[in-house]
DNA sequence: ACCTTTATGGAACAGCGTTCCATTCCGGCG
DNA sequence: CGCCGGAATGGAACGCTGTTCCATAAAGGT
């Protein structure tokens, strides 16, 4: 226009940039960050950031990986490979939780430096458990894989609610809803949904790698399949 | 405007609307899809299709559950309750291969009828596996969770590259870069990406769902667990 | 002193989902 | 039969988005 101000006094970065948009979507979700907001609050225009930021997608890539590198960067305790797979799996678990928008993020963009954060984290543990070479990979995938099926289904939570409401009242008001079906077309999600509103994400999340835990263990030291 | 011509002679229907969105979807991917594009399909404006689709959200919901209803529907075999699974699992497989926008949208919104259909499939063999009733729903939701996290792992081949490539150069452009990982920091994604580009996707996938139903089979009959 | 590079911020653009509304037709009622 | 309310249509318009463009300003090298 006619008369520009002078440069800033505080030069942009790409780090502010990235910490001011985790504010954001924290406060308002997934949604609430567009480059007009995120310009607002850092006092520019849009067209500043993108000089530090390619584009919204590397923006929201740049910052589930920060926030997944902080949850799963205390996991190199002791413990055997079991407790610490399960310790690196809350640790993701509790940042989706804490900042649902990460669980959009990871689920829907699977080769993300975050998702390989993960899996190289899994697949340290996979290697300590004994896992012979061939089966590390399928092993530490499916693990990776289960976990991600968490983040998608934390999704929701925030997008559709939009973070109005908190996890039990949701859950409740799906089990509310799931009772109402058809009888004969859903009997199992019908007799479930009992339990769907008093249960805990969190046990019943750890139950989940509990279980590929104790498949992966069986399948090192097979027994006949009866099943097949 | 001035004048109008007459009314239509086939008239819309939510069918045809659903099953033109399918079409859209299936030729350009997720983002093919608009109301433009769909209303030029149909030849009329975008403000006809709001009569019958209440909105862009509740098209993609009916249009995913359509074709997983269909992808899972010769499921009740009479084989065992183990084989059912992995077909079950399999015919989701195999419908987010041939449209990858089903699995974008799996991911995206865990509680859409498509997502319960197949939990109620999923449940019902897990009953007849004789997993006693507390742990059904955990054994369910570990196998439905491990669905999902492939559907989200399967969006990125049509979203981020528009279906201009298929699967096996997308996973060795993926393998080309894993192996340029700093081996410090990524030493088993480095060493697992050999494996990628030749492996089999439908065959890692069983794989996770063997290792998943080895852990269900292990919980019912218990033995010490020497990891805790 | 100059000119290139880095950096800024606001305007402009194309496209999106959605809403609005004038218009058309059909079915039932007086 | 005439009419009229509501179902259905389709195109314009709205507000918003991510992104691009560009005039400007300071900093840095020579």
């Amino acid at each position: 226009m006619t008369d520009r101000s002078e440069r800033r006094a505080e030069p942009l970065s790409r780090e502010q940039i990235v910490a001011t948009a985790i504010a954001i979507l924290d406060e308002g979700g997934a949604d609430a960050l567009t480059f007009r907001t995120l310009a607002a609050r850092l006092a520019t225009g849009s067209g500043a950031i993108y000089w530090h930021v390619a584009d919204k997608q590397t923006l929201l890539t740049a910052a589930t990986d920060q926030l997944v590198a902080q949850a799963i960067a205390h996991v190199n305790g002791g413990a055997s490979p079991n407790e610490a797979i399960r310790v690196l799996a809350l640790g993701v678990f509790d940042a989706i939780d804490a900042h649902p928008w990460v669980g959009v993020q990871l689920a829907n963009d699977p080769w993300q430096p975050a998702v390989l954060r993960i899996l190289e984290a899994v697949g340290a543990q996979v290697t300590a458990l004994g896992v012979p070479k061939q089966a590390r990979f399928n092993a530490a995938t499916a693990l990776l894989r289960f976990i991600l099926g968490l983040a998608g289904q934390y999704a929701v939570g925030s997008s559709r609610f939009g973070g109005e409401m908190d996890r039990t009242t949701l859950l409740t008001e799906v089990a509310a809803r799931w009772v109402q079906l058809d009888p004969v077309e859903h009997p199992f999600v019908r007799q479930v949904a009992a339990e769907l509103s008093g249960h805990d994400d969190r046990q019943q999340f750890l139950a989940g790698v509990d279980l590929i835990l104790a498949g992966i263990e069986r399948s090192r030291r097979p027994t006949r399949d009866t099943s097949r």
